[in-house]
DNA sequence: CTTTCTGCAAACGATTTGCAGCAGC
DNA sequence: GCTGCTGCAAATCGTTTGCAGAAAG
């Protein structure tokens, strides 16, 4: 099983590169041009195995961004009224803090990091 | 529309008030005794509009927990492989730097943050 | 009685999958 | 040719909803 890099899959890398946001697949439909749904859902898979894309699960539908490596990591804003979500860049300090906060609860519970998630909830500048 | 305290009602906050995770519905339905799948979800609407059960999503089903002014503010271990939830309680120096973290990014994004999230992505001790 | 709750079965919507044809190597 | 990719339509699965009866006030 090996997987060639095809148009379609570079066209779906390119509409993900090209917003500022993690997509749900209705939008990916839209700004990718003649993509068979069914398709985008199993490219997706693929990317995602292979580490290129990253999915996000809302209340409502999947969202999906290029993975952090490609991005640089950041965490997300995210408006319960609307559903917008939006990226914003990790503060170094906040690493930081998060970094020593997880220690002791690895020794604690057994747990091994990989990454972490850090969302901040709430209402969007539209829908105040 | 007022709502009442059924039985059925309280027989689901007990069964959340019971785990230290948040439980998905197959979950409930098992623990709880003799409750219908469509009334549970139902119930879990009304007592997540009352505040009292929050629900979080997952990439396979939604899971819900009791809010966090019952149970106290808490974070989350999420295994990647068996899809495992665990609460761990938030660690005060960490609030605090996220709080420095975040006013930044009102100011900057208008947005109004009303809760966070923070999620601690990786491996639990059996899937190590 | 009127309003809310319940269970059942049917409906729904996002995602997945089976299949047959096409394209890449 | 063999293997992987594609689109279409059908299937799947968690969740929601319509309905008629039961329970609460």
């Amino acid at each position: 099983m090996q997987q060639r890099l095809t148009p379609k899959r570079l066209a779906i890398v390119e509409v993900l590169a090209g917003a500022s946001r993690p997509l749900a697949l209705p939008e990916i439909l839209e700004l990718g041009d003649g993509l068979a749904q069914s398709s985008v859902y199993r490219n997706l898979v693929v990317l995602e195995r292979a580490g290129v894309v990253h999915r996000i699960v809302t209340a409502e539908a999947s969202r999906f961004e290029l993975a952090e490596e490609l991005t640089g990591h950041h965490h997300h804003l995210i408006c319960t009224s609307c559903g917008m979500v939006e990226d914003v860049p990790a503060a170094s300090g906040l690493e930081a803090s998060l970094a020593d906060a997880v220690t002791p609860v690895e020794d604690a519970t057994g747990f091994r990091t990989k990454t972490h998630r850090i969302d901040l909830v709430g209402l969007c500048k539209n829908c105040l």
